[in-house]
DNA sequence: GATATACTTACGGGAATCCGTAAAAGAAGA
DNA sequence: TCTTCTTTTACGGATTCCCGTAAGTATATC
């Protein structure tokens, strides 16, 4: 069981929700807040005056309001309080159902279970509080068969970042230029146009557009 | 005070919500529901036993799951519910944050109230309770001001026909003929090229890729 | 029927992209 | 150091796209 729980989410509705199912589940000593900045506040105190927190229940996208925070996202959230305590379970709760989105917060930021938003959403946390208690990760159900198989074809930073060269309005043959400026490797005009190529031939895409869609389709850009 | 409400929301986190802000504001008479036909058969039942609800609270999108059904959307739902029993109050608690289909709920399928899933939703469904009892209409807060500002450009219908074709792979100069095949009237190029080429001037873009990504983001494509 | 207006299509020159080939530059191993 | 292999860059022709102009078509008004 969980000793200390930290709920981060903006929606009132899911953070009442998600104290429902916490309380359910028979962990009663629980903190709620609204906003990232405070989170990792709690986390700070927490750590100094010797009760730390044991999980991070965090939602993916915070609204902006009228009060600024330095914090804006539910990943940055979870960089900066590993920094400080790095021993700490992370469940993301989110709408979020990128494949690459998700398989990135496992991977980079070792977080323990992802709850997507959805129709048995509050039976799914359940689920990840029983697993993340017996030291194991969990995926919403209907994430779990789409994960890998999105990856038809796996986007090389170099890949990424002309592809999100192209979707700001740069036009292909000034990429060059931009690449040069950022000092990164191949920096061809010709080399661009055969990674564009290939990976429109690997995916049997037919332009560029076709591309920027799938792409924005499965979260890597 | 209501005498009976129906919820008709798909993700358990947001019903048990919606469940206890109705509680809290007084009304214990409520039933709830997961998926549109469903919502339809209890207002259909209710009226044919002589105690009808006099509050539908309904989100707009439903995810299909292995359950096939007839209504599959919030839109379609108040629709068919209007036509069984018109005098019934409407509430829509959704995401949506387009001020054109909040707009067009209000006009044309009257509603009563349209609460946006966001930082104190919980809160704005008490008072949209209260405005409803108080037979006045309300909409979230956030949403007040900016109905129709998020409407940079209106992309009409042959916009994102084009968009479309063209994120699908069809090369723009094959785009005339899947015109014609489709009967869409406007299908010269030079139709489509200027179409094409006056989104990109009014969003100030500069190439496909970014009207792409851009069509993605906002959702149209 | 003539005219005006708006919209659609056709055409052509120039720019950008596509695509193959070849030269140049690095990297690795003997 | 030289050779071999890989990667990157340069170049050029074909294709596609961009963009302005002109011609065609439809509708409405008088």
């Amino acid at each position: 069981m969980f000793k200390k729980v930290l709920i981060a989410e903006d929606h009132e509705s899911s953070n009442i929700s998600i104290r429902k199912a916490l309380e359910d589940f028979g962990c009663l000593n629980n903190d709620h807040v609204y906003y990232c900045d405070d989170a990792l506040k709690r986390i700070n105190h927490a750590l100094k005056t010797g009760n730390e927190y044991d999980l991070l229940i965090t939602d993916l996208s915070f609204e902006e309001d009228e009060i600024p925070q330095t914090i804006g996202t539910g990943t940055e959230l979870i960089k900066a309080v590993k920094e400080l305590q790095p021993n700490i379970k992370v469940l993301v709760f989110s709408a979020e159902s990128k494949g690459a989105i998700i398989d990135n917060l496992f991977k980079e930021l070792n977080i323990n279970a992802f709850v997507r938003k959805a129709r048995r959403d509050v039976t799914e946390l359940k689920q990840a509080f029983d697993a993340i208690c017996n030291q194991k990760t969990y995926l919403s159900a209907s994430l779990r068969r789409s994960i890998q198989y999105s990856n038809a074809y796996e986007f090389k930073e170099f890949d990424i970042i002309l592809i999100s060269l192209l979707s700001k309005g740069v036009l292909q043959k000034d990429i060059p230029t931009h690449l040069k400026a950022k000092k990164i490797k191949p920096s061809g005009l010709s080399s661009v146009e055969k990674r564009l190529n290939y990976m429109k031939e690997v995916l049997s895409f037919n332009n560029n557009e076709q591309l920027i869609a799938f792409c924005k389709d499965i979260g890597v850009i």
